[in-house]
DNA sequence: GTGAAAGCGCTAACAC
DNA sequence: GTGTTAGCGCTTTCAC
């Protein structure tokens, strides 16, 4: 049944009329007589027929498709962002298709095999790739937008909240609440989601700010979930006494937390806890945290994108998205 | 850059042989000569020549895409799909299209216009949808593989777990812990992940099996999370005086957990709570569960489908997935 | 081994 | 208003 469908042929000759004038009825144009639009419609019905999307694509060289490349759909980051281009996407009759590419080697080249072999009309991509450099010049007008900011390079365009400022505002609530021995901690520059460079160099300037405070970070494996252990062997090995964690992501604070109340150390009193994102789970532990609003991020992306695809030659901007921190009751 | 690629044709008369042979040769087809060889790779390395894709699929009728319809990418059950599907999908390397219809009008018509308008070759269904019946014909050879249980109307083939043993097992569980009256929540019938009428039926076995326990069923709303103040309000209302509580989700769980917390209610000694899935969250807050592995079946779903899409006639089987109770402190 | 030609299903000039 | 024609870029007989 799927093969062996009725064309616009088909249509034709069963109506008495021509491809050309099913074509103009399909495509609502005007000069089609009242009298051929009930005929086709008719026919339409009767022979079950629906245009072809593969010979209107390769017709117009519009796909109304845009690739979003993530690191990995079950990370709540990305599902959240997959969530938000899809719903504009399906608003602006567009499809979506998802690359994950976690784990595996992606580089701009790929990416860009994706439009230029017209199977899709843009990218958006929320995942670090590698050197963008040497696509330069390639990328200066390519249907691309970036939800990412450490992927700033070369000019990009992008959606996404700023996380030097973020940082620093997160640090500075720590400090409010009390604490002077701060502990960073940071992924593998290979983990998702991580905005580690531009984190890294906002911990540094937090405490070239506050001397009075003291700043140490520690990186943590991927397994965020798993990570408080691993963080408290190293504390009561004597590195740092800290009195306040700043965890870059709410799973990481969550395994803080939980490690932290087997020990019996008192949130926020003893130890003071902040997450990032605002993910589920962060209301339900009462993790304080920074709210990055990734669905609405989503549409932004996809909107910027569409119109980058649909008017060319305009060199769009980057967007800043508001994030805000949310104090609840681990700090 | 986008427009004005080059063509295969660019390549045949740059290389002065013909439009076929470089096909051929792109196509890894036997008798290309060496010298052929070598000149098309120059050409195209030259003129950056990419096969259109658009082109291809029109021609050969395989788009080498599927479409894999959710209700919402950000609920964790459906992200975790996205990636197995997702990762699946890569190794057997074809994309996937996410079409996520949460809240929308969406029936089997429209699902069908995706393949029938060849925009895929074949569709992983995950979300409820309107009658299957009226199209009963059409569906039996057509590329459609479910991942709901609920969806295993009219033969379509599926992978899932059993959830009526899956909910018997989570019920008698509860019973062996000591429970005897049991509080059975449901979502509504439009929620996401709803195998809501499978489970029903599953309470009533369970309740005529097991004469000694009480069971009662209430509907929640569908925001999972804090939903836990909602029942608790029933219960204080005097309706039902449960001591367990079967949640059918995670998310749900966590919020009867927090209830439950706020009122000193001690887990599980006065009250036991059973989640379904395993979701991240059930880990941290030590949620007893029935894990799922949703990966896992959304790999297999894909892997069927590509199947079933490359030999059609096939009427494939439904498969059925191994699910298993965790036992963790909530019971 | 290679080329010429036909055609996948659709749309957009251009005629009438 | 409607038909004719000419492709979009590729693959695949069928000759040679």
């Amino acid at each position: 049944m799927v093969s062996g469908m009725a064309t616009i042929h088909d249509i034709a000759r069963h109506t008495g009329l021509s491809a050309a004038t099913v074509s103009r009825y399909l495509n609502g144009h005007p000069y089609v007589s009242k009298e051929a639009q009930l005929t086709i419609q008719l026919a339409i019905k009767e022979l079950g027929y629906v245009p072809n999307d593969s010979a209107r694509v390769l017709r117009s060289g519009q796909t109304r498709r845009i690739a979003l490349v993530i690191e990995d759909a079950a990370h709540p980051f990305y599902s959240s962002l997959i969530a938000g281009v899809g719903a504009a996407a399906a608003r602006l009759g567009h499809d979506i298709l998802v690359q994950q590419v976690r784990g595996e080697a992606w580089h701009p080249g790929r990416l860009m095999q994706l439009v230029v072999t017209r199977a899709v009309d843009g990218v958006i991509i929320a995942s670090e790739l590698s050197p963008w450099s040497e696509y330069g010049d390639w990328l200066t007008d390519f249907p691309l937008v970036t939800c990412d900011q450490a992927l700033q390079h070369a000019d990009l365009p992008g959606v996404y909240i700023d996380h030097r400022q973020s940082t620093l505002d997160g640090l500075h609530h720590l400090y409010e609440q009390g604490a002077r021995n701060i502990l960073c901690l940071h992924t593998t520059p290979t983990s998702p989601c991580s905005s580690n460079t531009i984190r890294l160099t906002a911990f540094q300037e937090f405490a070239e700010g506050y001397p009075n405070a003291a700043i140490a970070t520690q990186q943590v494996s991927d397994d965020l979930l798993h990570n408080g252990e691993e963080v408290f062997a190293a504390y009561t090995a004597g590195a740092f006494p800290f009195d306040a964690v700043f965890c870059g992501s709410d799973d990481l604070a969550a395994g803080i937390l939980m490690a932290a109340r087997k020990r019996g150390i008192a949130i926020p009193e003893q130890l003071k806890v902040l997450g990032f994102d605002d993910q589920p789970l962060a209301e339900v532990l009462g993790i304080s945290t920074i709210h990055q609003p990734v669905r609405t991020m989503g549409e932004r992306a996809l909107e910027h994108l569409i119109q980058c695809t649909t008017s060319p030659g305009t060199h769009p901007r980057s967007i800043q998205i508001a994030y805000r921190l949310i104090h609840r009751e681990s700090t």
